[in-house]
RNA sequence: GGGCGCUUAGCUCAGCGGUUCAGAGCACUGCAUUCACAUUGCAGGGGUCGUAGGUUCGAAUCCUACAGCGCCCACCA
C-alpha cells in the first residue's frame, strides 16, 4: 500500500530525512554504486578556505556541480564529486591572530609551534563548517573522500612537488624585489594584489649636479637659482630616495644627452650617484629623469641589473627605516619617513613642484595593506615552460572554458608571467622542504639582509625528507627553512593529490583521473586554475579535466558586490530555512543565465518554492488518480488516446530533450525554465484539468486508466529531470508513487537517452 | 593604460537578422474559487529594446562612435 502525501510540502523534516536516506544508500560513494556504473565521471570542488562560511557564490557553485554529478549519475556514470577545505594559508594566520588579539597576544608571543597548534585548533572547531552547510544544500559528495590541504597525505604530495621542480631546475632561491606586507610580514604573488585607486601626489625633486654648491637663501633670492644645474626627478614615494642607487633617462632623451655620465649629489645622503641612460625611462612621463632605488622598486631593479648599481637596502620587512636609509630617518615608520624626507627637501629648497597624482597603489588581498616592494631572498617557480603547458592546453581545446571567452583572460595572464614567489614568511602552511646547513633563514636573519644575505655553510639540501647530514660538510646542525609555500601552490595540485598523486599505485588516481569538470569563479582564473593545469601536464602528464566552468559572480540586487563586512551579503542558509533547500537551489538555477552576473533576486527564490508546492500538488492530485486501485505501473510509454494525450507527451518530449541539451551545455538557467514551464504551464495548467474531464467522461475503466498511466508517466518522468535542481523533493515524491522496481531516484535512469 | 562584459516592462531577466521579436517571473488591476494547490486559476494594464549614426528589403538582434555600470590585467616612476 502506497502511502498518502500529507496537503502541504514541508521541506525541514524532508531534506534531514532524505539526506540521511542518500548517505545510508552509499550512493555519494562511486565504489558503492551498482556495478552498471562503469564510466567514470569526476568532480572535484574548489575547496572553501577552512575561515570560509557557505555565501551565495558557494550556494551556485554547490548548486551547479550537484547537478550535473546528480544528471550524471543518472545517466549511469559512476561518478565521484570529492568535497575538501583549503588551509588557506595568510587567511586563516590572520584569522587566528585576530583572536589571539583579543588576548592581548601576538603569534610571536607563542612561538611558532604554539602557535601552530592555536591554528589546528582552530581549524578542528570551525574548519568543517562549511562543508556541513554544503550537505544542507544537499550536496551528493563522497564525503568519505574528503580532503585538507593540510593533511598528511596531501603534505607529502605538496613536499613532492617542491622537489620535483627543484630537481629540473625550476625552482630556485634568489634575491629579488618581492610585493611585501609589512602587515602580514611575508613576501605575496603579483596575483595576491588588489590594485586601488588613490589621490597621491607627484614631488618633483631637484638631484643637484656634483661639483654645483647648493644655492644659499639669499642666492635665491638674488635670482642666481638658474646659475645652478640640477636634474629633476618625479616620485611618487620620496621616501624611497634614500635608497637611490642613480638617476636614468632615455638615451635618447635630448634633454639630459650631455648629463649622461655625469654624477649628481643626492640629498640628504649627501652621496654621487650616475646619470644613467636606459630605454626603460620613458621620457614622456614626469621630467623624464628616474630615481633609481634598486632594493625597492620593480622596474629600478631591472635597471640596476643592466648596470651593476650598488644596492642600499633603506626599508625593512616590518616597514622601518633601517641604518641604511642614514641618520635622520632610521628607525622611523614609512610614511614618517616620508614627512621627514618631504621636510628636509623643502629646507634645503630642493622641492621643485608638488602635483596631485591619481594612481593605483597595490593593496594586500588578505589585510588590504599597502605594499612595499623589498628585495628579498624568496625562492620562484620559473614560469616560461610551464605557462607554454597552461597555454597550449587551452589553445589546442584539451581544456575547455566555458563561456569561451575566458579563455583570453587566461591567455593574456600567462603570456607574460614573471616567475611566481612561492615562498611565505607566514606560519600556517606547507613548511618548504629546504634545509640549511648551519644556519637558519628566519625572520631576524631576514632583517640583516643588507649585511649578510649567504646562510650556513652555502648548502642548501632539498629534499622530501630530513637529510642526515649536509652533503657538503657533513655539518649535522640542519635546519629546516622557516618558510611555508604559497596556498595556491598547494591548491594547484587539488585535482590529484586528493586522488592520492604521487602514490603510483592509488587506484583512484588510475580510475577517476583526469576529471571531467571543474566549476569555479572568475575571480581564480589565472589564482588557481592556471597553476592546477600546469602542475598536472607537469606532475601527471595529462590535463586535470576537461572543462572548466566560470559560473557567474553573484551580486545584490542594485548590483553591489556580496560582502559581509559591507552588509550586503545573503546567507544562503537563511533561504533554505525560509523557503527549503530545493526552492533555493531551483530559485538559484534559475537566475543563472549564463551572463557573467547575477543580480539577486530573493522573488525568484519564493517562485523556487512555490514551485516546489505546485510539484507537490501535482503529485498529490496524480497520487490520488492512481493509487486507488490500479496496480503499480512500469515506465513503458503510455499510448496516447485523446488529442490532449498526444499532445502532452509530445509537449514532454521537446522538453525534455531541450532541457537534457542545456544541462549537457551547462545551461542551467535555460534547463530550469524548460522545466517550470512545463510542468506548470503545460502539466498543470493544461493537461491536469484536462484528465479530470477526461476520466470522468470515460466509458470504461480502461480508457481512463490511460489517462492515469499518462499521468503517472509524465509525473514520474519530470521527477527525473528534475532532480539535479531540486533533488530533496523529487525523491520524496518518488518514494510515494506506485511504480514497479523502484529503487531511490538518485539512482534511476535518466529520462533522456544521449546520442 | 590595455582588455572583457552588461545596459529590453516598476524589479530580476529571456530573446541576439524575418509570420508568435516585443516575452517570462515577481509586483500591479479585475474576475473566479467547496472539485491537487490561494504558495491557486483566468483575464488585463505596462516597454519608441542606453544614446547617435550606419549596413540591410527588413535590426532589440550586425557594424561604428558615445555614455553609464561592473569586472579582469598592468612595475610607468
Amino acid at each position: 500500500m502506497q502511502k498518502e502525501l500529507p496537503s502541504a510540502y514541508d521541506p525541514k523534516t524532508t531534506e534531514s530525512k532524505i539526506y540521511e536516506l542518500w548517505e545510508k544508500s552509499g550512493f555519494f560513494n562511486p565504489d558503492k554504486l551498482p556495478k552498471t556504473h562503469k564510466k567514470t565521471f569526476t568532480i572535484t570542488i574548489p575547496p572553501p578556505n577552512v575561515t570560509g562560511e557557505l555565501h551565495m557564490g558557494h550556494a551556485l557553485n554547490a548548486v551547479i556541480q550537484d547537478a550535473i554529478i546528480r544528471r550524471k549519475r543518472m545517466q549511469g556514470y559512476k561518478t565521484l564529486w570529492i568535497p575538501g577545505t583549503d588551509h588557506a594559508g595568510i587567511a586563516t594566520q590572520n584569522k587566528v591572530e585576530q583572536k589571539l588579539k583579543k588576548e592581548n597576544l601576538s603569534r610571536f608571543d607563542l612561538g611558532r609551534d604554539k602557535f601552530i597548534e592555536e591554528v589546528w585548533k582552530w581549524k578542528e572547531q570551525y574548519g568543517n563548517i562549511i562543508l556541513h552547510q554544503l550537505k544542507q544544500i544537499g550536496a551528493s559528495c563522497d564525503w568519505s573522500r574528503a580532503r585538507f590541504t593540510m593533511d598528511d597525505g596531501y603534505a607529502n604530495s605538496v613536499s613532492e612537488a617542491f622537489v620535483k621542480y627543484y630537481n629540473k631546475g625550476w625552482l630556485y632561491r634568489a634575491l629579488r624585489v618581492v610585493n611585501w606586507c609589512i602587515r602580514c610580514g611575508t613576501s605575496l604573488s603579483d596575483l595576491e594584489l588588489e590594485y586601488k585607486g588613490e589621490n597621491g601626489k607627484l614631488w618633483h625633486i631637484r638631484y643637484k649636479l656634483e661639483n654645483q654648491h647648493l644655492p644659499k637663501k639669499t642666492e635665491i633670492q638674488n635670482s642666481k637659482i638658474s646659475e645652478v644645474r640640477y636634474i629633476i626627478v618625479a616620485t611618487t614615494r620620496p621616501e624611497t630616495m634614500l635608497g637611490d642607487a642613480a638617476v636614468a633617462v632615455n638615451p635618447k632623451d635630448e634633454r639630459y644627452k650631455d648629463l649622461i655620465g655625469k654624477n649628481v649629489v643626492l640629498p640628504i645622503q649627501n652621496r654621487n650617484i650616475p646619470i644613467i641612460a636606459d630605454y626603460a625611462v620613458d621620457p614622456s612621463f614626469g621630467t623624464g629623469a628616474v630615481k633609481v632605488t634598486p632594493l625597492h622598486d620593480f622596474n629600478d631593479w631591472e635597471i640596476a641589473q643592466r648596470h651593476n648599481l650598488p644596492q642600499y637596502k633603506i626599508i625593512n620587512e616590518r616597514g622601518r627605516m633601517t641604518k641604511g636609509a642614514g641618520a635622520v630617518c632610521e628607525g622611523l615608520k614609512i610614511n614618517e619617513c616620508r614627512e621627514k624626507v618631504l621636510e628636509e627637501l623643502a629646507k634645503q629648497n630642493l622641492l621643485e613642484k608638488t602635483e596631485d597624482f591619481a594612481h593605483q597603489v597595490p593593496h594586500c588581498y588578505r589585510c588590504d595593506s599597502i605594499i612595499e616592494p623589498l628585495a628579498n631572498l624568496q625562492w620562484f617557480l620559473k614560469m616560461d615552460q610551464l605557462a607554454k603547458t597552461a597555454m597550449r592546453a587551452v589553445k589546442k581545446r584539451e581544456v575547455k572554458f566555458v563561456p569561451k571567452r575566458w579563455d583570453e583572460i587566461y591567455i593574456d595572464w600567462l603570456k607574460n608571467v614573471r616567475d611566481w614567489c612561492v615562498s611565505r614568511q607566514i606560519w600556517w602552511g606547507h613548511r618548504l622542504p629546504v634545509w640549511f646547513c648551519g644556519k637558519s633563514d628566519g625572520f631576524q636573519e631576514r632583517m640583516d639582509l643588507d649585511e649578510d644575505i649567504k646562510v650556513g655553510c652555502g648548502q642548501i639540501i632539498v629534499s622530501g625528507e630530513k637529510p642526515r647530514n649536509c652533503p657538503s660538510c657533513k655539518g649535522t646542525n640542519l635546519k629546516q627553512s622557516e618558510d611555508v609555500l604559497d596556498t595556491w601552490f598547494s591548491s594547484a595540485l587539488w585535482p590529484f593529490a586528493t586522488l592520492g598523486w604521487p602514490d603510483k599505485k592509488s587506484k583512484d588516481l588510475k580510475t577517476f583521473y583526469p576529471t571531467q569538470v571543474l566549476s569555479t569563479d572568475r575571480g581564480i582564473i589565472n589564482l588557481w586554475v592556471a597553476r592546477m593545469i600546469f602542475s598536472s601536464y607537469e606532475f601527471t602528464g595529462q590535463k586535470p579535466f576537461d572543462n572548466v566552468i566560470i559560473h557567474a559572480t553573484v551580486l545584490t540586487k542594485d548590483g553591489r558586490r556580496m560582502s559581509k563586512s559591507l552588509g550586503t551579503g545573503i546567507d544562503p542558509l537563511q533561504l533554505i530555512d525560509k523557503y527549503g533547500a530545493d526552492a533555493t537551489r531551483f530559485g538559484i538555477a534559475y537566475q543563472a543565465m549564463g551572463g557573467q552576473d547575477i543580480r539577486f533576486a530573493e522573488e525568484h527564490i519564493m517562485a523556487g518554492k512555490k514551485f516546489c508546492n505546485k510539484l507537490w500538488n501535482i503529485s498529490r492530485f496524480v497520487l490520488l488518480q492512481t493509487t486507488k486501485d490500479e496496480s503499480p505501473m512500469t515506465n513503458r510509454i503510455p499510448k496516447p488516446k485523446s488529442q490532449s494525450d498526444k499532445k502532452i507527451l509530445s509537449q514532454f518530449n521537446k522538453m525534455s530533450k531541450l532541457a537534457d541539451k542545456y544541462l549537457e551545455q551547462y545551461q542551467f538557467g535555460h534547463a530550469a525554465h524548460a522545466l517550470y514551464d512545463f510542468v506548470w504551464h503545460d502539466f498543470a495548467d493544461v493537461y491536469l484539468e484536462e484528465s479530470k474531464k477526461q476520466i470522468a467522461r470515460a466509458e470504461t475503466k480502461k480508457q481512463a486508466e490511460i489517462t492515469k498511466t499518462i499521468l503517472l508517466y509524465i509525473l514520474t518522468q519530470t521527477l527525473k529531470l528534475l532532480h539535479p535542481f531540486t533533488p530533496f523533493i523529487t525523491e520524496e515524491i518518488y518514494s510515494t508513487l506506485p511504480i514497479k522496481d523502484k529503487k531511490l531516484l538518485i539512482v534511476e535512469s535518466w529520462p533522456v537517452k544521449s546520442k
